[in-house]
DNA sequence: GCCAACGTTGGC
DNA sequence: GCCAACGTTGGC
């Protein structure tokens, strides 16, 4: 079985990656997804998926990982029963946060749907990408 | 705070 | 099923 790559967009403000280190194992729900392309991401996930976290609005940047505790299924906050959340739960915090800024001087990255389609806010990062992204936070 | 981009809704 | 109007997101 082969683990796929994300990238989960959050508004801090709304929800943080120190909100979901707190959450600790057990994890948390993703939920509020309204947007079927986005929803169709989801349902792509897969248990053990990671997932980069992206800061949108305050920051504009990648602020840690996490991974896929449990796989799609339907989001109790959507009266319509269109729309699925998933779990997941804190793996770590970059060491050094990864600039929108920076990826988009990156040529190798951009291709990725965070620079097409700034609005998306549930997408995949290929494992080229992953690899590349990692690597920069590191340094 | 503004505005461009884009997704969704509803009238026809 | 089309498309105008409207709402939302997110970068700047």
């Amino acid at each position: 079985m082969k683990k796929s790559y994300w990238l989960l967009k959050s508004e801090p403000d709304v929800w943080s990656i120190d909100q979901q280190k707190k959450a600790g194992v057990k994890g948390a729900e993703w939920d509020g997804v309204r947007n079927y392309q986005a929803a169709k991401n989801l349902k792509a996930m897969k248990k053990g998926d990671q997932c980069f976290f992206y800061h949108s609005n305050i920051g504009k940047e990648i602020v840690g990982v996490v991974e896929i505790i449990k796989e799609a299924y339907l989001d109790k906050s959507d009266k319509t029963g269109r729309f699925v959340s998933v779990k997941v739960r804190f793996l770590k915090k970059l060491k050094k946060p990864i600039k929108l800024e920076d990826i988009k001087k990156n040529k190798e990255l951009s291709h990725l749907s965070l620079i097409k389609q700034s609005r998306l806010s549930v997408m995949p990062i290929d494992s080229k990408s992953w690899k590349i992204l990692n690597n920069t936070s590191k340094i």
